[in-house]
DNA sequence: GTCTATAAAGCGATAGAC
DNA sequence: GTCTATCGCTTTATAGAC
C-alpha cells in the first residue's frame, strides 16, 4: 500500500505517454500519483532522476512483455519466422502499457534529434535491436549473406517506428498498421528467397 | 530589406532545426534573427501564432524544393517511376534548407503525438503525400488495384520518415538510409510487378 | 515598425514542520 | 516518508518611448 516509490514510476509512465517527455511536469506528475511535488524530489533526487529511473522503468516492462507470455512465464519457444512477426507486431497494440512504451520510445528518439546525450543509449538499443532481428531472419535462412539480413532488418525496424508514429497521431488505425507490417514482413522474405510460409497475397 | 518578417521565419525554421518545435524560445529566436522580443509578438500576436505560421513557411518551401529544380523552374518531366524515386529521395539530403525541413516535419509528427491541435494539419499533409506517391505508383503500372497501391504508397512513405528520423539521430549514415529506401522501392515494385526498371540486385 | 524595460506566469527545487 | 509553503530562475507576454 506505502509503495509511493513505484505509484510515482507508474503516473510518469502514463504522464509520458499523454505529454511526452518534453512535456512531463513534476507537478502534473505527483497530481497524477497522489503525492506532493516535495516527496518526487525526496524519491528521486530531480527531474533528470526521476526521468532515466521512469525510462529504465518503462524499458524493464518492455523486456517483460516482449520476453514473456501475459502469465509472466517466458513464452514458448516459436519457428524463427514466426518469432520475428511477434517480435515486430509487438510495439503495434492497444494495451495501455504496451502504448505507453511506444509513445515513450518514440518520444526519446524523436528528443534524440536534438539532444546529442540521448544518442549514445539509443545508438546502442537501436543496434542490439537491428541485430536481433536480423538474426531470426539469419535462422530462417542461414545462406543469406549477413549484410542482406541487416539491411531487410533495418527496414523493418525502421518502418515499424515510422508506423508506430502514425498510429499514435491517429493517423493509421492500428488495424492497418498491423496489416501493413506483416505485408512488409511478407515482401521482405520474398526478396530474401525464404518464402516458407503462406505466400504474399498476389496482387492481381 | 526591410523584411523583418521574413527574416524572423527564417530565423525560426533555423532554431527549430536545432531545438527542436518543444525547444525554440522566443528570446534565442529574436536574437538569431537579430530583431528584439517585441518585434516578434508584434508580428506574430504570440507564440503559437509564430509557430503556425513558420510552419505554413516551411510547408512552402518544401512545395518549393519538391516541384521545382534547383534553378526555381518547374523541372522536367521525367517518367513516373523517377519521379517516384525522386520525390521519396528527396527528403534524405544533406542541403540545409531540406535538413531543416526534414527536422522540422519529424518534429511535427512527434509533437501532434502529445498535441491534437497539430493533427489536422498534419493528418491533411499525410494523406496527399500518401495519395501523391500511390498515383505514380498508379501511373507506372494502370492496372494494380488501388488499395494495393495505397498499402504501398504508406509503407514507402511511413519507412521514409522512419529512416529519416534515424538519419538524423545519427543512427543511420545519409548513404546508407538512401540505400535502404532505394531497395525498398524496388521491392515494393516487384511486389506490384511493375518490374520495368533495373531489377532488385539479388541477394545470392 | 522597432526598441528597452518590466510585469506576469510557469516550473524546478528547497526548507522546515510533522 | 510525507506534507505545506516558498524561493528563484526562466520564459512568455505587455507597456510605453521613439
Amino acid at each position: 500500500m506505502k509503495d509511493r516509490r513505484k505509484a510515482i514510476l507508474e503516473a510518469a509512465a502514463r504522464v509520458i505517454a499523454r505529454r511526452g517527455v518534453r512535456g512531463l511536469r513534476v507537478e502534473e506528475l505527483a497530481a497524477e500519483a497522489r503525492v506532493s511535488k516535495a516527496l518526487v524530489y525526496y524519491h528521486f533526487e530531480d527531474r533528470a532522476g526521476l526521468l532515466r529511473h521512469t525510462l529504465e522503468f518503462i524499458g524493464d516492462r518492455a523486456e517483460r512483455y516482449t520476453r514473456r507470455d501475459p502469465a509472466g512465464r517466458p513464452h514458448e519457444p516459436v519457428s524463427p519466422l514466426r518469432e520475428l512477426e511477434r517480435r515486430l507486431l509487438l510495439e503495434l497494440q492497444d494495451a495501455p502499457e504496451v502504448r505507453e512504451n511506444s509513445t515513450a520510445w518514440g518520444e526519446l528518439r524523436a528528443s534524440a534529434v536534438f539532444d546529442p546525450e540521448l544518442r549514445e543509449e539509443l545508438a546502442q538499443a537501436g543496434l542490439d535491436w537491428v541485430r536481433e532481428i536480423a538474426d531470426l531472419l539469419g535462422r530462417a535462412g542461414p545462406t543469406v549473406p549477413d549484410a542482406a539480413l541487416v539491411a531487410s532488418a533495418e527496414r523493418l525496424t525502421a518502418l515499424l517506428e515510422g508506423l508506430s508514429t502514425r498510429w499514435l497521431i491517429g493517423l493509421l488505425p492500428l488495424r492497418h498498421a498491423r496489416e501493413l507490417m506483416r505485408e512488409a514482413i511478407a515482401v521482405e522474405l520474398e526478396r530474401l528467397e525464404l518464402p516458407d510460409r503462406p505466400a504474399v497475397c498476389t496482387v492481381r
